[in-house]
RNA sequence: GCGGCUAUAGUUCAGUGGCAGAACGCCGCUCUGUGGCAGCGGAUGUCGUGGGUUCGAAACCCACUAGCCGCCCCA
C-alpha cells in the first residue's frame, strides 16, 4: 500500500472556519474586558529553559515530572552553550520570569498582564484535553508596596472573570474558592493530613491509599462515594491558616459579597502547582466537558518570584482553558445561530453583469462590508440558494439595475424586498 | 502512564461471513428576473492502517493508529 498520509500528531488539531470565528470572538471579548480592567498584553516565548518550570511549577508535580516536551538544545558553535529547553506547559512561570528579567518591579507599579497562547503537555488526549491547548490568562504582580498582595486584587480578578464569562454567554458557571495558606501553613497542613490519614488509610479505596502516601492533598479531591465521610472528617486547611492569611481570605470574600459575585468556599479545593499560596479558585461548568469540567483555575503565588531568583513580588493570576471554553459555548448551542453571515451576496444575472458585480463588491468591501460575489452563469434560483447560506441580503444585478443604478435587495430574515439606489446600499446592507 | 468502548459516504448511523446501505446534506433536471416546497435523476466510499484466517472478510483473529469514556492529572 502507498505510504500513509501525514496527519496532525496525536493531541493536536486544526481549527477551521467557521469554528475559528468563535475562537476570535472569545479572544476579542477577553481583550476588551481585560483592557477595561487595565491589563496589557504580554507575549512570552513558547519554549523556555527547562529549569524555569522545574523551579516554578515544581519538580514533583506531574506536569514537570511526566508531561513536559523537553529536549537538549545542542551547542552548534563553541560560543554557544548546550541547554535543556521545554515547550511551556503553562504561562505563569514565563510571565514571572519576564517580570524579573525586565525589572518590571523597579517601576514600583502594579503590573497587570494578560496573555493568549498555546501551551503543551504530553497527556493522554481526551475531550477538552489536548497536547497543544490554548490558555487565556492574566497575572497581577508587583512589589509589596504596589498593593499586589491586597485582597482587593484577588476579588477584582474574580469579579473580572465572572464578567468575562457572562459577556461570553457562558451560563451556569460556578466559582469555588479556598485558601491554601502561606508558604509555611501549607507544609504544616500536609503533615497533619498525613498523620490523620495514617490510621484510616486501610478503609479508603486503593486510589486514595496511594494518594495518602504520594500526594495527600489529592485525597481531598477524590470523587469516591464511599470515602466521602472519612474525607470530610479530615483536618481542614482553614484551621491551619495563620492570622494574616485568614484575614486576607475574609477580605476577599467580603469584597466578592459586595460585588454580588456568587461563590462557594470549598475547603477541599486543592491545586496541583507548587507555587500557589493563599487564595486558590476554579470556575467550572457541567455542560459539554465530560470529566474535564474545570473551565479555568488560578490563585495567588506570593513566593514565586523569589523561587525564580527574583525580588519579592506577590501576585495572583488565572488561566482559562480556551479549548474547554469553546466546547462549553458549543454545547450551549450558542454557536449554530451565531455563525456569522456575510452582509451581502451579489447575484449577477448573466455573465454580462459580472464586471459590474465585482466592481460593486469592491466598493462595498472598501466600505467595510463583507460581501460574496456569485457569477452570472448561475440561474437566479441557484443564486438565492447560495446567497441564503452565506449572507443576510441578496443584491440582484440585472439589466434594469445596471442601467438605473437602483438595485433590488432582498433581506432573508424578513423576506422583504426593496429597490435601493447604489449610494444607499452600504447603509441598507449593514442592517 | 493505566483500564474500557469505538472507527463504514460530507454528517449521523445501519449492516455478525456471500452484490456497500439509509436518512440528512451535496450536485443536476423539471425551472434564464425571485430561493426554501415538490417530482425525477446522480455522485457519494482506500469500510481507520497493515497483516492473518477463509472459496469468499466491512464483519472473525493479531498488530498499529486515532477518537471517545473512566482513572491519573489539570485548563
Amino acid at each position: 500500500m502507498a505510504s500513509p498520509n501525514i496527519k496532525a500528531v496525536r493531541g493536536t488539531r486544526d481549527l477551521l472556519p467557521p469554528e475559528t470565528d468563535l475562537w476570535n470572538r472569545v479572544e476579542s471579548t477577553a481583550r476588551a474586558v481585560f483592557s477595561r480592567y487595565g491589563f496589557g498584553e504580554i507575549r512570552t516565548p513558547i519554549f523556555e529553559d527547562t529549569s524555569l518550570f522545574a523551579r516554578g511549577v515544581g519538580e514533583e508535580t506531574d506536569i514537570v515530572s511526566k508531561e513536559m516536551y523537553t529536549w537538549e538544545d545542542r551547542a552548534r558553535a563553541a560560543s554557544e552553550k548546550a541547554q535543556s529547553l521545554t515547550l511551556r506547559p503553562e504561562n505563569t512561570a514565563g510571565v514571572v520570569r519576564a517580570y524579573i528579567e525586565h525589572k518590571l518591579g523597579d517601576t514600583g507599579n502594579l503590573q497587570k498582564l494578560f496573555y493568549i497562547g498555546p501551551q503543551f503537555r504530553r497527556e493522554r488526549p481526551q475531550r477538552g484535553r489536548y497536547r497543544q491547548f490554548w490558555q487565556i490568562g492574566a497575572e497581577v504582580i508587583g512589589p509589596p508596596t504596589s498593593g499586589a498582595e491586597s485582597p482587593i486584587r484577588d476579588a477584582e480578578i474574580l469579579e473580572m472573570l465572572a464578567t468575562l464569562l457572562d459577556e461570553l454567554g457562558i451560563t451556569g458557571w460556578t466559582l469555588q474558592l479556598n485558601s491554601v495558606g502561606s508558604a509555611t501553613d501549607r507544609p504544616r497542613y500536609v503533615a497533619a493530613l498525613k498523620e490523620a490519614l495514617a490510621p484510616i488509610k486501610h478503609q479508603l479505596c486503593p486510589d486514595n491509599q496511594r494518594r495518602a502516601d504520594t500526594n495527600p492533598l489529592r485525597v481531598l479531591d477524590s470523587k469516591d462515594e464511599a470515602d466521602q465521610d472519612l474525607i470530610n472528617a479530615l483536618p481542614k486547611i482553614a484551621d491551619f491558616l495563620d492570622a494574616e492569611s485568614k484575614s486576607h481570605f475574609e477580605q476577599v470574600l467580603a469584597a466578592l459579597d459586595a460585588c454580588g459575585v456568587p461563590y462557594t468556599v470549598n475547603p477541599r479545593l486543592v491545586r496541583g502547582l507548587d507555587y500557589y499560596t493563599r487564595t486558590t479558585f476554579e470556575f467550572s461548568h457541567s455542560v459539554g466537558l465530560g470529566s474535564q469540567n474545570a473551565l479555568l483555575g488560578g490563585g495567588r503565588y506570593d513566593g514565586l518570584s523569589e523561587m525564580l531568583g527574583g525580588p519579592r513580588a506577590p501576585g495572583i493570576g488565572f488561566a482559562i482553558g480556551e479549548d474547554r471554553l469553546i466546547l462549553t459555548l458549543q454545547a450551549q448551542a450558542e454557536t449554530a445561530a451565531q455563525t456569522t453571515k456575510l452582509d451581502a451576496y451579489l447575484a449577477p444575472l448573466g455573465i454580462a453583469s459580472n464586471p459590474a458585480a465585482l466592481s460593486l463588491a469592491r466598493d462595498l468591501r472598501r466600505q467595510g462590508l463583507s460581501v460574496e460575489v456569485g457569477d452570472g452563469s448561475f440561474r437566479l434560483k441557484k443564486s438565492f440558494d447560495a446567497a441564503d447560506k452565506l449572507a443576510r441580503h441578496i443584491v440582484l444585478l440585472g439589466e434594469d439595475e445596471l442601467s438605473t443604478n437602483i438595485f433590488t435587495v432582498k433581506t432573508f430574515a424578513t423576506a422583504e424586498q426593496k429597490k435601493i439606489p447604489r449610494a444607499d446600499l452600504p447603509t441598507h446592507l449593514r442592517t
